[in-house]
DNA sequence: TTCTAGGGTTAGAAATCCTGAGGGTTGAGA
DNA sequence: TCTCAACCCTCAGGATTTCTAACCCTAGAA
């Protein structure tokens, strides 16, 4: 009968949405990256929930952590309620902003495809402005504030075709005249990409055992840039390097052009009505 | 095409749900004492999320605020959100403490009439523990954290019918034969219940002019107390001086008890389900 | 006019929140 | 078995957010 907490202080919302990442991603590493925070916040955020409610949400193991069973029944409605307040601020954005189309896109998509379209994007429909946001891999469309992602990947909405082939400078190609010359030159390549070479090569020349070697970019426009400069032979994916194809800066030395089983695709992060500026976006995207 | 905001920066969770509360309740100052703070805090989260989304919630006007047609577009989505919210975090704690029981109630009630049968009810139940918050209105249920309310009302869940009537303490009756004496001792009040003199009057003794005079208290209890003491004659409310009654400390000098269109009305904030903690509570609670 | 209710400011204090460094534990692969 | 890579934890600052308190301002009511 004690009064046990005099006054039941309401729970912070913020330590609230850490548990809720935590427990929906299953770990409060990839809680901390969804919220753009350290790992170390997202504990303490538990730890203050935790406390709050008096109770344990997780087990904590010396590998990630567990989710309990109470975690584990209150999960669904907490997700749920998280979903709907995303969905209400997109809308705030959205009626705050009818003109602004957001894009989520890989930086390498960003740089070399997208980039260069929007100048004329902008002559087609000068009243919208385009914000773009670079990023690894695809946001969780129910929480992040884009209305377009753009991004390598099966399904819907593809664009074009992954193809990849070997590129670089006129001068470089010149000294390069069949497969097995690679072995004589750098082979630059995309850390998230890394494995290109080994997928062309095994399409492409499956009997030739040639090692590529050549430095490592974390950005693939660093390395599109490099190879311009004739600092080697990239594996260019088509639709990042057709400009500099287009204008002679790269050129493809030789060969079997691979298809791999994916395409540029873009998607929307919401039914897009017919007349918005995302609608306009898309439509014009795709068609370009 | 600007890339206009470089990072859609993410909404602060606090600005959105003073919004919400502001829109809702159409008033900083509402909000402010749903929130537990200051209007000025309000004030400052709504011009935060103002400035974020580059556009007007409100008009202000001189006397209050108004939605701006945005504002309302948004509102319903976000009230939801934060409605599904608040149900997930009642589960949680349902979850985390399914043995306590959250009541509301005016402080009046929680003194006069829970506490006093608090320690039967740990008799009945020990295995439930109470928590009493006392406020002097009703709580939004969808928000607050509580399972059962107890305050005077119309409706469904009457446990007693509010019935009024002139007490005092045995010695101060002595000099009280007749209605018009009434004009020759102190009338205690209470200011939450200033109506119940003119009430009592207009029902019992229409005719008398009497205009009561004595000091308000702010409190109930304490005017109770002071009855008690013989400070003078207090508007007792059946339910809460019954105790006093039985006990002889206080007693009703003369005449008519004046029912009020209200009763002592307790309900669940939520369906309650069979055997829960609060359901026993509730049980016993109409019972007793 | 004066009073009252409601908002807007501001500075400074309080609470929250985050980072960054250091430490453990485990499982996988060399 | 050893090392590495993933995780998580703690802790102490310090940055940021948030709140209060006291002030001013306006419009309508008494």
């Amino acid at each position: 009968m004690t009064v046990s907490p005099p006054k039941p202080r309401d729970i912070p919302l913020n330590a609230l949405r850490a548990f809720e990442a935590a427990a929906r991603l299953g770990g409060f590493a990839a809680a901390g990256a969804e919220l753009g925070v350290t790992p170390g916040a997202v504990t303490a955020h538990v730890k203050a929930l935790e406390a709050e409610l008096g109770v344990a949400l997780f087990e904590r193991q010396a590998k990630g952590v567990a989710l309990t069973a109470l975690g584990q029944r209150c999960l669904p409605q907490l997700v749920g309620a998280f979903d709907a307040l995303a969905a209400a601020v997109q809308l705030l954005r959205a009626e705050a902003a009818p003109r602004v189309v957001h894009i989520a896109t890989l930086p390498a998509i960003a740089q070399l495809w997208l980039s260069p379209r929007l100048p004329q994007l902008r002559l087609a429909a000068p009243e919208i402005s385009i914000s773009i946001t670079a990023m690894e891999a695809p946001p969780n469309l129910k929480r992040a504030p884009f209305d377009l992602c753009l991004f390598y990947g099966h399904g819907q909405g593809s664009l074009a075709e992954d193809v990849i082939f070997p590129v670089c400078s006129p001068s470089v190609a010149d000294r390069l005249h069949e497969v097995a010359d690679l072995a004589d030159v750098p082979c630059l390549s995309d850390a998230t990409w890394a494995q290109d070479w080994q997928v062309w090569l095994g399409q492409a020349a499956p009997e030739a055992s040639i090692l590529p070697r050549g430095p490592v970019f974390s950005l693939y426009a660093l390395a599109v840039e490099e190879a311009v400069n004739g600092a080697g032979v990239l594996m260019g994916h088509e639709a990042l390097v057709a400009r500099h194809l287009e204008r002679g800066a790269l050129v493809a030395p030789f060969g079997p052009r691979v298809t791999l089983p994916r395409g540029l695709r873009l998607w929307a992060a919401r039914p897009v009505f017919r007349g918005s500026a995302v609608e306009v976006v898309q439509r014009w995207l795709s068609k370009v």
